[in-house]
DNA sequence: GCAAAAGTGTTCACTTTACACCCATGT
DNA sequence: ACATGGGTGTAAAGTGAACACTTTTGC
């Protein structure tokens, strides 16, 4: 075992560590699920973590989330905002760590999670059966489960966890699913289309055993031009 | 001169310094302040900006944002909640500093600044008559102002900026002043009064010339079973 | 032809908005 | 008596919630 390496930064009082964790939440057809990873060292080794890590004293907090979310899981170029900061003093065994928390949200579709070269520890977990989590990342995760159903309801930030072009019908699964109760189709239907916000497009689901719906897309044009005349998004 | 003490904390990597930035929110008649401090050090000597300091390594961050704010102002026992995290690389001249901003609201009876002993450089200021900042306190002042105009709406945190018992006048006025809108009269009575969460006192306004006002006082347990039973406050 | 989900309107209850006058008090 | 803000009701419009059947497609 080699001997550790010199300590050369000092300071005058002694400094917390900082960390970035990122809470990334993603939909299948069941239910909402977050991204775990395994840690490989003590402490709490072997158990399940929020994928995160030090923040370097030369970037951004915001660089630091998608730099390790990238490094732990292979994510990448995906919705990333800042949650909370988390600073008890018992939060870390080790030493005082000051956590900035994120949460993100992200399409399974196209974001592989596999394909990525360091990701053999990092899998999705169902909300419902989530693991032990280390250090205090039950309550992170927590915190941003409740800011994502706070936020989804007056915020189209749910688009983002679902890909490019989709049905109505994966839309109303969608807040289905976050805010946990069952909404009326043509009620639901009626209120997203009245918006005028997401684009009909041309082309229908394939490879289903029933009625191909139609596609959409979200319109975040026209939703930025609605925003400025004040309009108020709300479902 | 004397020599700087010898710096005894050393680390393994190097470290960004964390502080704490506390925006207070005060009401007068006419319209919004917020607590200011003339620094006496450099950078930035002799230029206004917000309380705030130093997190200690062994205490927590809300405890650094309320000590903070005591030293520099006096201000103690008032609504404090955290706002949200700065981590740019060059807020601060001088190396790293992340700061996590806390906004706080405050009743001006009852909490005078002047009788702190060292507040001889706070001061408050109307929103539209701030002077220059220092740092990036204008940015952290204008999301705490983003917030109040967004949570004050759908949480009743409102009545933290009023004495104990106001009129309802006073309440409307506050909501007038903060989402910078009039409101009509006797819609705003009807919906303040229908929601049962402020409770009639049997005193009324007192040295006014017109016909003095009932006061009200703001029922935090009534608020807090409404809440447990699903109900949700709006203005 | 049947299973499975897509798609579509109307009614009723409730909430929101607009609006104007008399009342009580102090000077 | 007058100036100042306190206090009150109603009607019209708009929004939210409940509800059931026909259509399309794949098997």
């Amino acid at each position: 075992m080699r001997s550790k390496p010199l300590k050369k930064f000092q300071y005058e009082y002694p400094r917390a560590a900082l960390t970035a964790d990122i809470v990334v939440f993603a939909l299948d057809e069941e239910d909402l699920k977050v991204m775990l990873i395994q840690r490989d060292l003590k402490p709490f080794q072997g158990q399940w973590a929020l994928p995160g890590g030090f923040v370097r004293v030369n970037e951004t907090l915001n660089d630091a989330a998608r730099r390790e979310l990238q490094e732990e899981t292979g994510l990448k170029d995906i919705f990333l905002e800042q949650l909370f900061t988390f600073g008890e003093l018992e939060r870390d065994p080790r030493e005082r760590v000051v956590s900035i928390a994120y949460f993100a949200l992200v399409t399974l579709e196209g974001h592989d999670v596999k394909a990525s070269t360091d990701a053999r520890n990092a899998a999705w977990f169902s909300l419902n059966e989530l693991p032990e989590l280390a250090f205090d990342h039950a309550a992170i995760l927590n915190a941003a489960y409740q800011r994502l159903r706070g936020k989804v309801r007056y915020q189209p930030i749910g688009f983002e966890l679902l890909p490019e072009k989709f049905t109505l019908s994966q839309l109303q699964h969608l807040y289905e699913v976050i805010l946990d109760r069952e909404l009326d189709k043509r009620n639901f239907r009626k209120k997203v289309l009245g918006m005028k916000i997401v684009q009909e497009t041309s082309e229908i689901e394939k490879d289903v055993a029933h009625r191909a719906a139609r596609l959409y897309r979200f319109d975040q044009e026209a939703y930025e031009r609605l925003s400025q005349q004040g309009y108020h998004f709300e479902i």
